[in-house]
DNA sequence: CGTAAATGGAACGTGCCGTGCCGTTATTTC
DNA sequence: GAAATAACGGCACGGCACGTTCCATTTACG
């Protein structure tokens, strides 16, 4: 790719967005590549061409460039809308996990979950990108509601969080496996108990 | 504790059952009050008062020992059997909640799946034990399927799973608040669906 | 033109990793 | 009983990553 680039000097006094591009995109293929075993920031910037300092002026740590890696890459599978509740909860899975598989947004995602077991801030991180995801997803439930699919008495907002619960235990112990059979019988006991 | 004790001398040509120990309680109690951040090979050893050859001479790796920390120490909430599924649950959850928070053993876990994210080997334990745990929670769902309160086409199985990835998502999120109404609640949704 | 600020590089101190080597201790083997 | 074996803690090492400091260089801005 960039092969005999020179090393890339200051721009003057103010921020370089090659340098920035540089390292969040190396940030990004070492966390594809080789999963938050190779990520460090010594690796970071060999493979960035840049110098560590320049990385720690603008991430004050490990944590925050891998959070901002995340906060720029999450692919976000979308809700869909069959009309079938089941239906989407089954698109639903099987498009979050070949996403997952497919890209780096599964490693990264890992990552920033191994890493918010220790750094509280990558915690706060990921509550956050829960809630809002869950949010996302309880708009499948809530349409399925006003069809008159759902039972009254179901919050759209707790079982989202029970749909996003499973694909993040599948995620943690890695069995992304593609198996329409077994995400359909999931999809299936998952909704099973909400349909009117 | 342990005051002025002298540096554990050699027995013979043969392990030291004492170093052993030190060494496993040093490593428990630094999980338990320090959680996965504190955790190395060098802490555990200055804590025991050993040598940290003594350490590597045992366990292969910092991944081994937390293993092996990790399954002496599963306190394994039992699964109750009050004659109702949703109750069996609803306690199951508030018994795994208040082990977690209330014992080392939901930052033993936490720290197992951080590393599992890096170790292969830490991995598969962890889905072991987890397959074992699933296992015992099934047969409360068994129990139910027995008494004729499940429908027949529930999986024990897959509701054990269901079950297991609400209460490993709290975990690593942080969300062990002892909260009876929302368990309960995630109690009803969990059974809703599946109960006759 | 001079100041300010960002750049990559080199070097540093710290901490942990995993592994040697050491003298000491005590069991096991001959 | 003597010698070989092996575990013990300690020390020191090379390696790596962390996060920081210093540096010469480059360029925008006043």
């Amino acid at each position: 790719m960039d092969k005999a680039s020179q090393p890339r000097k200051s721009i003057g006094a103010r921020r370089n967005p090659a340098s920035a591009d540089a390292i969040r995109k190396a940030a990004e293929a070492i966390l594809r590549e080789d999963g938050y075993a190779g990520f460090s920031i010594e690796a970071v910037a060999r493979r960035a061409r840049a110098g560590k300092p320049t990385i720690y002026r603008w991430w004050p740590s490990k944590a925050a460039l891998l959070l901002e890696v995340y906060q720029g890459q999450k692919g976000n599978a979308a809700a869909p809308d069959t009309g079938s509740l089941e239906e989407d909860v089954f698109l639903f899975l099987r498009n979050l996990f070949g996403l997952w598989r497919e890209t780096s947004a599964g490693n990264i995602f890992r990552s920033v979950l191994a890493e918010a077991q220790t750094d509280a801030a990558a915690l706060d991180a990921v509550r956050a990108y829960r809630t809002e995801r869950q949010a996302h997803t309880g708009r499948m439930m809530e349409r399925a509601k006003m069809r008159g699919e759902l039972r009254d008495d179901v919050d759209p907002a707790l079982a989202a969080e029970l749909i996003g619960s499973f694909a993040l235990s599948h995620l943690l112990m890695d069995r992304l496996e593609d198996d329409p059979e077994s995400l359909r019988k999931a999809a299936r006991h998952l909704c099973g108990s909400w349909l009117k």
